[in-house]
DNA sequence: CACATGATCGCCT
DNA sequence: GGCGATCATGTGG
Protein backbone atom coordinates (compact mmCIF):
# COMPACT_ATOMS: atom_id res chain seq x y z
CA UNK A 1 0.00 0.00 0.00
CA UNK A 2 1.57 3.50 -0.61
CA UNK A 3 1.18 6.26 1.81
CA UNK A 4 -1.74 8.30 2.04
CA UNK A 5 -1.86 12.15 0.41
CA UNK A 6 -2.64 14.90 1.85
CA UNK A 7 -6.63 14.73 2.45
CA UNK A 8 -6.33 18.44 1.57
CA UNK A 9 -6.21 17.01 -1.84
CA UNK A 10 -9.21 15.40 -2.17
CA UNK A 11 -11.09 16.27 -5.14
CA UNK A 12 -14.33 14.75 -5.90
CA UNK A 13 -14.93 15.18 -9.34
CA UNK A 14 -13.81 12.23 -11.42
CA UNK A 15 -11.48 12.32 -14.77
CA UNK A 16 -14.66 11.76 -16.43
CA UNK A 17 -14.90 15.68 -16.32
CA UNK A 18 -11.24 16.37 -17.45
CA UNK A 19 -9.68 16.18 -21.07
CA UNK A 20 -7.55 13.38 -21.80
CA UNK A 21 -3.57 13.86 -22.89
CA UNK A 22 -3.28 12.11 -26.27
CA UNK A 23 -0.19 10.36 -26.13
CA UNK A 24 0.75 11.23 -28.79
CA UNK A 25 1.43 14.73 -27.25
CA UNK A 26 4.21 12.68 -24.94
CA UNK A 27 5.73 10.94 -27.71
CA UNK A 28 6.92 13.96 -29.04
CA UNK A 29 9.59 16.67 -28.12
CA UNK A 30 10.55 17.10 -24.55
CA UNK A 31 10.64 20.49 -23.67
CA UNK A 32 7.31 21.03 -25.40
CA UNK A 33 5.64 18.27 -23.11
CA UNK A 34 7.07 19.93 -20.03
CA UNK A 35 5.88 23.24 -21.14
CA UNK A 36 2.58 21.69 -22.04
CA UNK A 37 2.32 20.31 -18.25
CA UNK A 38 2.11 23.36 -16.52
CA UNK A 39 -1.88 23.06 -15.32
CA UNK A 40 -2.38 19.78 -16.35
CA UNK A 41 -3.35 17.33 -12.83
CA UNK A 42 -1.66 14.52 -11.88
CA UNK A 43 -3.72 12.75 -9.61
CA UNK A 44 -3.98 9.69 -7.20
CA UNK A 45 -6.53 7.09 -6.39
CA UNK A 46 -6.18 5.49 -2.57
CA UNK A 47 -8.53 4.44 -0.28
CA UNK A 48 -11.34 4.56 -2.64
CA UNK A 49 -11.10 8.55 -3.65
CA UNK A 50 -9.49 10.55 -5.91
CA UNK A 51 -6.32 13.07 -4.71
CA UNK A 52 -4.78 15.80 -6.96
CA UNK A 53 -3.30 19.02 -7.67
CA UNK A 54 -2.56 21.25 -10.76
CA UNK A 55 1.33 21.16 -11.93
CA UNK A 56 2.61 24.61 -12.06
CA UNK A 57 6.53 23.46 -12.36
CA UNK A 58 8.98 20.99 -14.67
CA UNK A 59 11.80 20.21 -15.77
CA UNK A 60 12.48 18.22 -19.01
CA UNK A 61 15.83 15.86 -19.28
CA UNK A 62 16.34 14.77 -22.42
CA UNK A 63 18.57 11.21 -22.27
CA UNK A 64 20.86 9.76 -23.93
CA UNK A 65 23.25 13.29 -24.79
CA UNK A 66 21.77 15.32 -21.29
CA UNK A 67 24.74 15.14 -19.16
CA UNK A 68 21.79 15.85 -15.95
CA UNK A 69 19.83 12.88 -17.24
CA UNK A 70 20.01 9.33 -15.11
CA UNK A 71 19.79 8.01 -18.78
CA UNK A 72 22.82 10.07 -20.22
CA UNK A 73 24.87 8.05 -22.34
CA UNK A 74 22.49 5.40 -22.67
CA UNK A 75 22.39 4.12 -19.03
CA UNK A 76 19.88 1.34 -18.86
CA UNK A 77 19.51 -0.38 -15.01
CA UNK A 78 16.74 -1.53 -12.93
CA UNK A 79 15.70 1.86 -11.40
CA UNK A 80 16.04 3.55 -14.89
CA UNK A 81 13.96 1.34 -16.97
CA UNK A 82 10.81 2.85 -17.02
CA UNK A 83 12.02 5.89 -18.56
CA UNK A 84 12.69 3.73 -21.90
CA UNK A 85 9.25 2.57 -21.74
CA UNK A 86 6.52 4.89 -24.22
CA UNK A 87 5.50 8.28 -23.29
CA UNK A 88 2.82 8.46 -20.85
CA UNK A 89 4.43 6.18 -18.28
CA UNK A 90 5.74 7.17 -14.82
CA UNK A 91 9.15 7.20 -13.38
CA UNK A 92 9.51 7.68 -10.16
CA UNK A 93 13.25 7.51 -7.98
CA UNK A 94 15.01 8.32 -4.30
CA UNK A 95 16.91 10.94 -3.83
CA UNK A 96 18.98 12.05 -0.73
CA UNK A 97 17.52 8.02 0.40
CA UNK A 98 14.29 10.48 1.89
CA UNK A 99 12.90 11.57 -1.21
CA UNK A 100 10.50 10.49 -3.97
CA UNK A 101 10.64 12.01 -7.47
CA UNK A 102 7.91 11.77 -10.37
CA UNK A 103 8.53 11.83 -13.99
CA UNK A 104 6.24 12.07 -17.04
CA UNK A 105 7.97 9.67 -19.75
CA UNK A 106 8.17 10.98 -23.12
CA UNK A 107 9.09 10.32 -26.28
CA UNK A 108 8.63 6.41 -27.69
CA UNK A 109 9.58 3.06 -26.06
CA UNK A 110 13.68 3.34 -26.33
CA UNK A 111 13.97 6.57 -26.29
CA UNK A 112 14.76 7.47 -22.47
CA UNK A 113 13.31 11.22 -21.82
CA UNK A 114 11.29 12.24 -19.25
CA UNK A 115 9.61 15.29 -17.11
CA UNK A 116 10.24 15.80 -13.73
CA UNK A 117 7.29 17.37 -11.71
CA UNK A 118 8.72 19.84 -9.31
CA UNK A 119 5.77 21.33 -8.01
CA UNK A 120 2.00 21.73 -7.90
CA UNK A 121 -0.79 23.60 -6.54
CA UNK A 122 -3.99 22.61 -4.29
CA UNK A 123 -7.25 23.75 -4.21
CA UNK A 124 -7.68 27.39 -2.76
CA UNK A 125 -6.88 27.26 1.34
CA UNK A 126 -4.10 24.87 0.65
CA UNK A 127 -0.61 25.67 1.88
CA UNK A 128 2.00 27.22 -1.05
CA UNK A 129 4.28 24.99 0.43
CA UNK A 130 2.25 22.02 0.64
CA UNK A 131 3.34 20.51 -3.38
CA UNK A 132 6.16 23.25 -3.85
CA UNK A 133 9.27 21.03 -4.51
CA UNK A 134 9.10 17.45 -6.52
CA UNK A 135 9.94 15.83 -3.03
CA UNK A 136 7.04 17.44 -1.28
CA UNK A 137 5.25 17.05 -4.39
CA UNK A 138 5.34 13.11 -4.35
CA UNK A 139 4.92 13.44 -0.48
CA UNK A 140 1.88 15.18 -0.77
CA UNK A 141 0.34 12.55 -3.40
CA UNK A 142 1.46 9.91 -1.77
CA UNK A 143 3.36 9.09 -4.46
CA UNK A 144 6.38 6.67 -4.49
CA UNK A 145 9.06 4.25 -6.16
CA UNK A 146 6.07 1.33 -6.02
CA UNK A 147 4.23 3.89 -9.05
CA UNK A 148 7.18 3.56 -10.87
CA UNK A 149 6.30 1.82 -14.60
CA UNK A 150 2.90 2.72 -14.22
CA UNK A 151 1.04 3.83 -17.43
CA UNK A 152 -0.82 7.26 -16.41
CA UNK A 153 -2.85 7.40 -19.21
CA UNK A 154 -5.02 4.01 -18.67
CA UNK A 155 -7.36 4.23 -16.14
CA UNK A 156 -4.40 3.22 -13.26
CA UNK A 157 -4.26 4.55 -10.23
CA UNK A 158 -1.64 7.55 -10.80
CA UNK A 159 -2.93 9.41 -14.03
CA UNK A 160 -2.70 12.48 -15.92
CA UNK A 161 -5.34 15.04 -17.09
CA UNK A 162 -5.31 18.55 -18.98
CA UNK A 163 -6.75 21.18 -16.32
CA UNK A 164 -9.49 23.27 -17.10
CA UNK A 165 -7.43 26.36 -17.53
CA UNK A 166 -4.19 27.11 -19.33
CA UNK A 167 -1.49 29.09 -17.87
CA UNK A 168 -1.22 32.62 -18.55
CA UNK A 169 2.16 33.33 -18.53
CA UNK A 170 4.83 30.41 -18.68
CA UNK A 171 8.64 31.13 -17.95
CA UNK A 172 12.01 29.90 -18.54
CA UNK A 173 15.30 29.02 -16.21
CA UNK A 174 18.09 26.63 -16.16
CA UNK A 175 17.35 23.42 -13.98
CA UNK A 176 17.73 23.18 -10.62
CA UNK A 177 20.06 21.00 -8.51
CA UNK A 178 22.44 19.81 -11.17
CA UNK A 179 25.55 21.72 -11.06
CA UNK A 180 27.39 18.77 -11.65
CA UNK A 181 26.25 18.24 -15.45
CA UNK A 182 28.77 21.21 -16.21
CA UNK A 183 27.40 22.67 -19.62
CA UNK A 184 23.96 21.05 -19.36
CA UNK A 185 22.94 22.67 -16.31
CA UNK A 186 22.47 26.17 -18.20
CA UNK A 187 20.29 24.68 -20.30
CA UNK A 188 16.80 26.74 -20.38
CA UNK A 189 14.91 23.51 -19.67
CA UNK A 190 12.84 24.17 -16.32
CA UNK A 191 9.44 25.99 -17.31
CA UNK A 192 7.06 27.48 -14.39
CA UNK A 193 3.45 29.07 -14.26
CA UNK A 194 4.69 32.72 -13.55
CA UNK A 195 1.31 33.19 -11.66
CA UNK A 196 1.56 30.69 -8.91
CA UNK A 197 3.22 31.18 -5.87
CA UNK A 198 3.65 27.30 -5.17
CA UNK A 199 6.61 27.57 -7.76
CA UNK A 200 10.02 25.89 -5.73
CA UNK A 201 13.80 27.59 -6.01
CA UNK A 202 15.61 30.50 -4.98
CA UNK A 203 13.27 33.90 -5.73
CA UNK A 204 16.40 35.40 -7.83
CA UNK A 205 16.02 32.54 -10.34
CA UNK A 206 11.89 32.88 -10.49
CA UNK A 207 11.99 37.21 -11.77
CA UNK A 208 11.23 38.20 -14.66
C1' DC B 1 16.06 36.55 1.78
C1' DA B 2 20.80 34.27 1.47
C1' DC B 3 23.53 30.74 2.89
C1' DA B 4 25.09 26.53 5.60
C1' DT B 5 24.35 22.09 7.40
C1' DG B 6 22.70 17.47 8.62
C1' DA B 7 19.65 13.71 7.54
C1' DT B 8 19.72 9.02 5.24
C1' DC B 9 19.94 5.08 1.81
C1' DG B 10 19.39 3.09 -2.83
C1' DC B 11 22.05 2.97 -6.69
C1' DC B 12 26.03 2.50 -9.39
C1' DT B 13 31.17 1.77 -10.04
C1' DG C 1 32.68 3.49 -0.97
C1' DG C 2 30.76 7.89 -2.71
C1' DC C 3 27.19 10.53 -3.94
C1' DG C 4 22.88 12.60 -5.23
C1' DA C 5 17.02 15.83 -10.37
C1' DT C 6 15.91 17.56 -1.74
C1' DC C 7 14.08 19.38 2.58
C1' DA C 8 13.89 21.37 7.24
C1' DT C 9 16.06 24.07 10.30
C1' DG C 10 19.36 27.11 11.86
C1' DT C 11 22.03 31.52 11.52
C1' DG C 12 22.63 36.37 10.09
C1' DG C 13 21.34 40.70 7.30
Amino acid sequence: MTPAPDPRLRFDETFAGLEEIPRAFLRGDTAEAARGLIGAWIAHRHGGRWYGARIVETEAYLGRDDPAAHSCGGRRTPRVEPMYRDGGHLYVYLVYGMHHCANVVTRTEGVAEAVLLRAAEGPAGTPEKLLSGPGRLCRALGITTAASGMDLLAGGKVRLARGPDRPRTIRVTPRIGVAYAGEAARWPLRFFDAHSRAVSGPARLNRA
